[in-house]
Order: C-alpha cells, then structure tokens, then sequence
DNA sequence: CCCGTACTACGATGGCTATCGTACGAGCCG
DNA sequence: CGGCTCGTACGATAGCCATCGTAGTACGGG
C-alpha cells in the first residue's frame, strides 16, 4: 500500500513546528486587517481553500506575502494541490498551544464586526 | 458634595472611547514583546501600576513610547498621581466589547512563558 | 506543443515603528 | 529656593512591512 507516501507535488512549504509557533508572531499575523479577514473566512469555512477563492482588497503580489506571513507565522497550513494552493487554518496545533484562542479571537472579530456594521 | 470633580491633576491623557477600540489595534499592541510583557504583570498585580514599577530592558523614552501605544490602543488606562503616572488594564472595557478574549490572551501567555522556560 | 490559470520571486517604495540620547517640564521634599 | 525623581518631547536612525508592478515558474487542458 504504502500510502503514507503522498508527495502529490514536488512542491513543499517550509512550515514552523509547533514549538516554533510564537503568541507575539500569531497576534502580529492577526493584527492586519487583511489577514484578519482572511482568517476569519477560513475560520467560517471550515474548510481549506485556495488562495484565489479570496476577494480581496489587495493585488495577487499582495495576497501571497500575506499568507507567507499566515503561514510563517503558524496560523495556517499551505499545501500545492495541481496549480492551487490550499491553505487551511492549523486549528488542531493552535488549540493545543493557546487553548481556546482562535475561536476567543475570532468571537472578538464577530463581535466587532457586527458593531462596526458588516454584520 | 460635588465629589464628582476629581481633577486631581491639569495634565490629562487622551484615550480611545470604547467604540473606538480596535481588535487590530489591541493585537497590534500585544504583539510587541515588551508590551506583551507590562500587560501580564499589569495583570498579575491587578491593580494600576507607576510606569517606574516596571524593569523593562529598554530605556526610558522607549518605555514611555510602549505605554503609550498600549493607551491608545485602548488596553490600559493612564492617570497622573503626583509625578506618578499610574497604569492600569482596562479590563471592563475589554470584557464588553471582546469578552473573554484577555483573560484568554494572558493565558495563552502564560502557556508559553511555561513552555519556554521563565516559569 | 501552446496557452491559460495560479501563484511566486524580485526590486522598489513609502510609511510605520522600536530604539536611543538629550533636553525639558511637573510635582514633591528638605 | 534647590534639587530630586518621574516622565515627556523632540530629533535621529535603522529596520521592518504593506503595497505595487513586472517578469517568471508550475501545472493542466485542448
């Protein structure tokens, strides 16, 4: 079977452990609007989507450093899947190291929202 | 009585209403280290806190800038007492409008000061 | 094989910001 | 008053960062 080789592109993304994941950096990463934004659709989804099925305010060149930032900052999971690149939210690994977080942030960046119109 | 005149000094610091706290800016505000850092024993303490209370590894002018982005960011609250500027979390503030978001963030601070040593 | 789509890499740029040093203002104490 | 402590203001500096445009790479389909 083998089927704990999946290697479905050559393509791989350097990505921080765990250990490496730093409170400062998530909350730098989450501190920008697009990114919040981003993360916040991401959250909603729940599922992981490619980079172009965002809308946003910002051009492509833009919108990669922007998820590089997500990435690099261990908020999210960047895998090549054919042309697509597919992020997800590391949800499992940022429940682990700040328990109860991300949904504590995101229920603040609902919250937020709803007041600021948006809703 | 009239005692709702304080006025116990003419110098007066700006701060945002509570309408005009960002979640942007608190977690811009939190991302910085030594910010991070008066925040978790401005919470430790619970109580307002003198700006020289703090052995902070940077100088004066540097600390006098961090208080004042955390005030305008709307995370403390500074008043004049005598040559004192006394600094406190604006904790009710926070609740209302992200609940439960700083008692989650200093927890996840605390996590990681276990995790990496400085228990 | 050629083309289109998805995303990247690189360089430039302007703005923000963390840091410092020095000089200054405001209150307290002897 | 004279000096002390606390904190600010201002200017300088260096580094980071969000943004863009252009050119290029990788993959899949006709």
């Amino acid at each position: 079977m083998t089927t704990a080789a999946p290697a479905p592109s050559s393509r791989d993304l350097p990505h921080p452990a765990c250990g490496e994941i730093r409170l400062e950096g998530v909350l730098h990463a989450l501190s920008d609007p697009v990114r919040l934004r981003i993360v916040r659709e991401l959250a909603a989804e729940g599922v992981a989507l490619s980079c172009s099925h965002f809308d946003l305010p910002v051009t492509k060149s833009t919108t990669t450093h922007h998820f590089r930032v997500l990435r690099e900052s261990g908020v999210i999971r960047q895998v090549y899947e054919g042309t697509a690149k597919m992020n997800g939210l590391r949800r499992d690994d940022l429940e682990e190291l700040f328990p109860g977080l991300l949904d504590c942030l995101l229920a603040a960046a609902a919250h937020q929202a709803v007041r600021h119109g948006e809703g």
